[in-house]
DNA sequence: GTCTATACGACGATAGAC
DNA sequence: GTCTATCGTCGTATAGAC
């Protein structure tokens, strides 16, 4: 058939995108070979240059990657959530404490790809639009939040929703480190008292 | 001089680790060769393993240093702000936006440090360690505050430092990416918020 | 596009003299 | 403790056949 060389290729292109947040995830950027991708995906290291082009090109393809899969998985677990403290708790779920096949490799990899955006101009031009995607999706639940619980928000939803994103990002950082020292509760309590809509 | 050698050691070591400090931090731990850091230093790569063992041991030490260089220079400038606002934007500048002769390296070594300690146990109590000092020094200031202002605090004192240190890091991290995003009235307000000692 | 094979460089770490 | 010299290894990336 006509399509199957590119069939072919979309699959190779996805086998290496999913080996490779797999194994960046969990073992980091720098600890992980072309070669170790390429084998975990079936592959050879050829077919990373041949799509990629190199290295950091299959971490910016990561990225894209999680940026989709993420924004629908908020989503989802936003409509389901009815009452504040369910929102609030199911936002600390989806961006912060992951678990289950993924495990929390998340957030190393979120970490790892701003080490090196910090240092890479082209890199940082493109998460600061993740996460200014990030911020106005927020911005937008919050409107919605404060507009069916009948009060209005403080402060303009683009800033709450920074401050949000940052107490989410932060409480992340600890909590890999002293899980104990973060509790669900607290993270949730926490995105309240930031929006200013919490029990006082 | 019988304590020439010791003296010379001691100047080694500290040579080490400021040269260590300043390449770890501006071009990623990775990126630098233990003969780069040697070299700065006006040494040789073998000095590095007869006082550190390792590479990463060059790293822990980094650690050490600047975990007791921060908290000093929190105390001098917390202990200068007298109102709730002067307070908080110091809190801020301290620990997330500082400038000058060390750039922002400070919270990308720190970021580097979290990454080795997410996949390293005893690195990761070492950088719990770290957090759970930067909290009690922190929920102890909250407390003078509070008492200062006549109000009191909402939760309880290393609850509250556990959400500020979060907003602290994650508005950091927000602003290496897109500096306009995060302004330093805003990053003050979120704190009074989480304080619940705001203007309202 | 994918493979094998390999060029080429760099890195961490050690050995041994001083 | 510090130096010079070096070993062994591994990594990215490329060349060229299919």
């Amino acid at each position: 058939m006509g399509r199957t060389q590119l069939e072919r290729k979309a699959d190779t292109r996805e086998r290496l995108v999913r080996a490779a947040a797999e194994l960046f995830g969990s073992l980091g950027f720098h600890s992980v070979s072309t070669d170790a991708v390429a084998a975990r995906a079936d592959r050879t290291s050829g077919a990373v240059y041949a799509h990629f082009g190199s290295k950091q090109g299959l971490l910016l393809a990561v990225l894209e990657e999680w940026r989709s899969e993420t924004a629908a998985d908020a989503e989802v677990e936003l409509d389901a959530a009815t009452d504040l403290d369910a929102r609030t708790e199911a936002l600390w779920r989806t961006l912060s404490s992951r678990t289950g096949e993924r495990g929390d490799a998340w957030l190393m990899l979120e970490m790892e790809l701003w080490l090196h955006a910090a240092r890479q101009p082209e890199l940082r031009q493109l998460l600061a639009e993740r996460y200014d995607e990030i911020r106005h999706e927020m911005a937008h639940a919050f409107e919605e939040w404060a507009a069916t619980a009948g009060s209005s928000l403080a402060s303009p939803p683009d800033e709450m929703s920074t401050l949000v994103l940052a107490l989410l990002l932060g409480l992340g950082l600890q909590r890999r480190m002293e899980p104990e020292s973060v509790s669900d509760e607290l993270a949730g309590r926490g995105i309240r008292s930031l929006l200013g809509l919490g029990a006082g």
